[in-house]
DNA sequence: AATGAATGAGCCTTCATTCAT
DNA sequence: AATGAATGAAGGCTCATTCAT
């Protein structure tokens, strides 16, 4: 076998490992060697390629964004009209890709961790405004500017909401549920509006 | 004098100093060393007045859910109608003594411990229960049981999210901003029913 | 035994091991934990009254210094002439105290070290410095104030010198060949000569 | 073009890239990837062709003494007299290619690795017996043998002196300077002597 | 001839925790 | 009631070195 090209092969597989070690853990306390370890290489390698641990969850976390940021491109693409786009904003949140304990749980220490890295603090805040961004580009085709971005606020903060309390685990919201809530507080919101 | 009766001092000194500590690292990675120092003791002695550092951060998560059972309870005395009820737990969440930097930080580390320590959790878990049935002891008065009970749960969620969202800082809502939005939701949601 | 008070024996015990180690291994490549371990204490330990290797070094460099100006002032002392102020500061140089193998080695790889710490470089300036008054508070009382200089400054290279060669070991000169040969260059230079 | 007879290339390449290195860090503590890096080729390289560190740093300390001893060869050939053959010698320790920063740097450098490592310790011992000899090629026509040897003796440890607290930098003896320290000493020594 | 890939070993440092006083 | 003394355990990171290509 040709040993070359690996790199990002074995970046793919670290970023990969970082998730799944921190959605066991539930926390961003995971050593490099248990990660490097998933990813079937020495925790060496793994600085070898990311420098140092702050910059593999970085990547990792950024990886996360791009994803969601994939999926919501594609989606938003395939809806027609702009209560659909909010619609599917709202269901690719709470896609099988997204809405899994590990992410979950990725994304709330990482929500944590922004306290103290600023350079993971600016990431989420791109995800914010993205989210906001998105809401709007159907939210702005059925509600005046100023109820729109209210509108926006609240379903990010509940989408967010419903995140931080299915990482509560058992008994709470699954995806079914959480879209049901959103879209419950978006036909009351919206019912039997719409833009002339 | 003798120092007799000092561990309620030290016990509620050492909690403070662990919410502060918290706060400002923005994470539960503070050191045992760092809180003692902050409440003016050895770190010998915070062991010795709680055993371990995981029984210091329970302790800390019960006070401070404490503290906001009591701010609910007195809130929900002082209510006359069910309207009110509802609106004065949502006020409670967002009041100086809750919404602050410190406490929101907290919180939101602890979310994350919660993964890894099913003590935390169970806590957590119990914080969730109180909030929901604060929610309906006014909401069951004005909607009926099934839809009380899903508002509940998204009354919840966009507490939780709009705390989350503060934890990112600047430019994000502030206490008011929040009310409102909470507010908002509720007044679409209960415009116009009561029960008969 | 009472545990108390052990703070100066742990920094004195540390710093005696370190110049051991360095003598033994001959640089200052040597690790905490076999410092520590000389010293019988943990590495632990080390980090806790010194904060980091560094500062160990640097303690350690201070220490050598400090024992040879002592050494020195006591020497001076003693001088009657000021012919007897210069020898007896050669004299001091090439003690038993200082002229042993694992002091000329810590010397050697402190020297070496300077060039990346500005702190340890800013030590053995003012090694130099005194080494340089010292003479001169007896040269300046033989020749006038140039050419004591230059004197001063040649009988302190000359030392220095005699310190990297003797760190070549074996068959190099003895503290009492090395100082023969100080005093043969300052014979030379003084002979005959007194400020009248 | 095959990259044929590379060797000679490569290897000259990174030796100076050593020397340089050295140079710069002010010591061996030099990773060979930075060495490598400096020559243009990879770590694994250096590896292949030098076998180990250890070697690649023997062959650098080599290369630097057959330089000095080239110059040295070179300079006594051009010499009349013995006093001439004496200022000869100590003119190339002082000479542009030799006292500069870099090759000072590294010269301290590998007097302290030679307390670890006798294959060092061995070539600059023989650098010593060589510039003893040097010395004595003119100093032997000049005093009888017992003194001249002393002579040469303090001369070395001058020059070595000279070069150790050059590598303080700042304030220290440039060349001239310390040239013309060395001559005044053997001005004195060899004044009005010369063998009948 | 040359290198990317990969690792084992080791070091500094941190920290919760214990214990004697 | 309180603390200084002390440590074991663990983690991040570095680096010389090897190997397949």
């Amino acid at each position: 076998m040709p040993k070359i090209g690996m790199e990002p092969v074995r970046r793919k597989a670290l970023i990969d490992a970082t998730i799944s070690a921190i959605g066991e853990r539930g926390s961003l306390d995971v050593t490099m060697s248990e990660i490097a370890g998933r990813a079937g290489v020495s925790s060496a390698l793994a600085h070898h390629y990311f420098g140092a641990k702050d910059e593999l969850l970085f990547a990792t976390m950024r990886h996360i964004l791009t994803e969601l940021n994939i999926d919501t491109r594609r989606a938003l693409h395939a809806a027609g009209t702009a209560r659909e786009r909010v619609s599917s904003v709202v269901a690719v949140s709470f896609s099988d890709d997204q809405f899994q304990p590990e992410i979950i749980a990725a994304w709330l220490a990482f929500y944590v961790e922004a306290q103290k890295s600023s350079a993971l603090r600016r990431l989420l805040k791109i995800y914010a405004r993205r989210l906001h961004s998105n809401l709007m580009s159907g939210l702005a085709g059925i509600l005046p500017r100023n109820e729109a971005d209210r509108v926006a606020e609240a379903t990010a903060a509940l989408i967010d909401g419903l995140y931080i309390r299915r990482a509560l685990k058992d008994g709470v919201p699954d995806a079914a549920t959480a879209i049901a809530l959103v879209e419950d507080y978006l036909e009351t919101k919206l019912n039997g509006r719409s833009l002339p």
